[in-house]
Order: C-alpha cells, then structure tokens, then sequence
DNA sequence: TTCATTTCTTAAGATACCTTAATTCTTAAG
DNA sequence: CTTAAGAATTAAGGTATCTTAAGAAATGAA
C-alpha cells in the first residue's frame, strides 16, 4: 500500500521517504463493499480519496430522476467532490463504490496541515488539480465534437477498462445517451 | 489600473501593498484592438492575461470548418488556455478580442519567480485554478441537463453580459447550437 | 437448480436539432 | 447617403437521439 502511494507521489514530486512516511501515516484506510457511499448528496465532502483497488462513480439524479454519472474513477487516482471539498458546501454529487473499493482517504484539514509541514505536498495537488482542469476540458471538447457513436468507439479505445468493468447502462449515462440507443449502436 | 488589481487580489487572498507593488511591477499592460489575436492555434501560450476592460473569447476550429467557442471572459477575469500554458504544449484554441481590450498579462517565467518572493501569490493562483475548474464542471453539468432553449434562458439569467455584447451567432455556437436554431428559439 | 432481479435488446413513433438556401435586417466604409 | 458586407430570420426536409413498452438474456441469491 505504501508503495503504490510512493510511486504515485513521485510521478510528480521528489520525496523522501521520511516525508512519505509522514504523509503516510495521516492516511487512513479505507474498504467498502459494491454499492457503498464514500458520499450521499447533500453532505458536505471532506476528504479526498485515493483509489488502491476498485472502481467508484460519481452522479446525480436530474430533474427527471434519472441517474447522470458524471466520472468513473479507478486505481491510482484521487477523487472527490471538488466543489464541494474546496466550497465546503453540500454535494450535489453522490459517490458509490462499484466493486469492492481499497481507498485510502485523507482528510481536508489534515491535509491542509500537511501543506505547512510538507510545502512539496501543496504543489503536488495543484499538479493534480491542473490536471484534473486539463482532463475535463479535454472531455469536453471530444463531446462537443463528437456523436454519440464516436464517443462510444473513443471510450472503448482509450478507456477500455470502464467499458468492460461498468455495466452497459452506466457507460449510456456517462455517454449522455440512453441505454436503449446504446445498445443500438452497439449492433453497428 | 493598479487599484482594478489591487481590489481583484484582496477579493482572495491578503497582500500588503509592498506584495502589491511587487506583483505589479512585472505586469505588462497591452491594448488589443477588436478583431486581434491574442493566442494563436498551433503558438504556445505563454502568459495569464487580466482583463481591464472589453471581451475576450476562445474558439477552435472543428473538423467541419466551424469555429466552435468554447469560452468568454470579459472584465476581471483571467484569461489563459490551461493546457498550453501549463504543459507548454502548442494550443489546439485561439483567443481573440471581440471589443477593444485592455489587458495585464504576466509571463509565466516572471509569475514562477514571483511565487518563490511572494507564496501567497501561489495560493492566489491555486485559488484561481480551483475556481476555474469548479465552473467548468458547473457548466457541464449545465450542458448535460439542459436542452438548448433552457441553456439559452440559463445564459440570459446569468450572463446578460455575453448576450447584450456578443453577436448571435457566437452565443449559438458557444451554446453548442445553430444560428438558425437559437433564432428559432429565440421566436418563442 | 430455480426463481427473482438486474441488465440488455428490439422496434415503432415522437422530438430536438441540423442542413441548405433564400430573404430580410443591420452595420460600417466610402 | 449609398452600397457592400456581416448578421439574423424563415422555412422545408432530413437525421440523430429519445420515449415507451415489451421481451430476452444474464446474474445472483436461496
């Protein structure tokens, strides 16, 4: 476990290990079971989540009551609710493990502390959140491109892991189609 | 202008005027005229741009021939494309000026040495980035809810100030609709 | 294995939005 | 003031995607 995080940590940022070690033991574990909440709707998110092993989404239930994912996230990355971890406000979002999840979370005021004590910390999540700023931009612009076909073969090619993992259904969402219409190009 | 700065960073974080002064110094006042670039496809995009006055927007072009926009930015707001100016890759947007615009711009060569003389600076950009990418989300969530007539209300709601200052058909596109649709809409 | 639940498929009819192309309205330059 | 260029409207026909509803297939619990 610590090493996974160590190679994480080093992708971006020279540590050593007694600052690992540090950060480390502010850490804590984390398992939950297929269909468990890291998060409900309304509740204010106060971690971020490291994903050891397993699979969560991220959604919302529109005005229609239907499900909209709006992320999968697998191992080896953060997630969390930004709007709400940074605003400290409810969550419009829900967070659901879908399998059996392995996290390791830490929590936002520990986290600021270790800012202080570990500057290089800091930088490593500004490195992430720029990213993350980069990663959903390009999402969209594949959207905005894109029809519904093309998003699926996309999805299939660069993220092959949701699409065999995720029930069909789920991918729909994430797609911003139907099921029904999924399914129907599927047969193409 | 130094005051426009000055009233814009304390909305955030605590400068002394010294910090302010500092910062400033190394601010570089352009005027752009309507019509100007200022980023280029294909160039890298090497400055954060502060916006004084005028309007401001950021288009590709997609693989039809169409320019598709994907952002405004008017008074107060820094501008920048995050992918090219953080990876220093070259930009797959253009931004132009659609009214006569003033602007502060800082290089990201100066802005690196200033966050070493002046850490809240980071924090200040941190803060910056991190609202940037809460909008974004916010607005796709907006996309991915709304048909397009609710969009268009949504805008009219929100950003009067795009509606009144920006032709009709850059509205369309950047609501991701026809002009000939949105003049449809617009009828009813 | 069996039954119940969840997921996936199929098809018909409806709707949102696009394409093209012609027409009017507005703006800016001479 | 006149004209050309840019911007907005209108209408007809087409396509992508949704809705509903039913049935088939897969999965998991007993």
């Amino acid at each position: 476990m610590k090493e996974q995080i160590k190679r994480y940590f080093s992708r971006y940022v020279d540590f050593s290990d007694a600052e690992i070690d540090e950060v480390y033991s502010k850490l804590i574990p984390k398992t939950v079971e297929k269909k468990d909440y890291l998060l409900r709707e309304g509740q204010v998110c106060k971690s971020n989540y490291f994903i050891l092993s397993g699979l969560v989404r991220s959604f919302y239930i529109d005005n229609k009551g239907n499900e909209k994912i709006t992320q999968f996230a697998l191992e080896n990355w953060w997630v969390t609710n930004m709007e709400s971890f940074i605003g400290e406000t409810p969550s419009l979002l829900s967070m659901q493990a879908l399998e059996k999840t392995q996290l390791l979370l830490i929590d936002k005021v520990e986290l600021e502390k270790l800012y202080i004590s570990i500057p290089k910390l800091e930088r490593l999540f500004i490195i992430i959140t720029e990213n993350m700023l980069i990663a959903i931009q390009r999402r969209n612009d594949i959207y905005l491109q894109m029809k519904s076909k093309d998003r699926y073969d996309y999805l299939v090619a660069h993220l092959p892991n949701f699409v065999q993992r995720v029930p069909q259904y789920m991918i729909a969402s994430y797609l911003e189609i139907t099921p029904e219409y999924l399914s129907d190009l599927r047969r193409k």
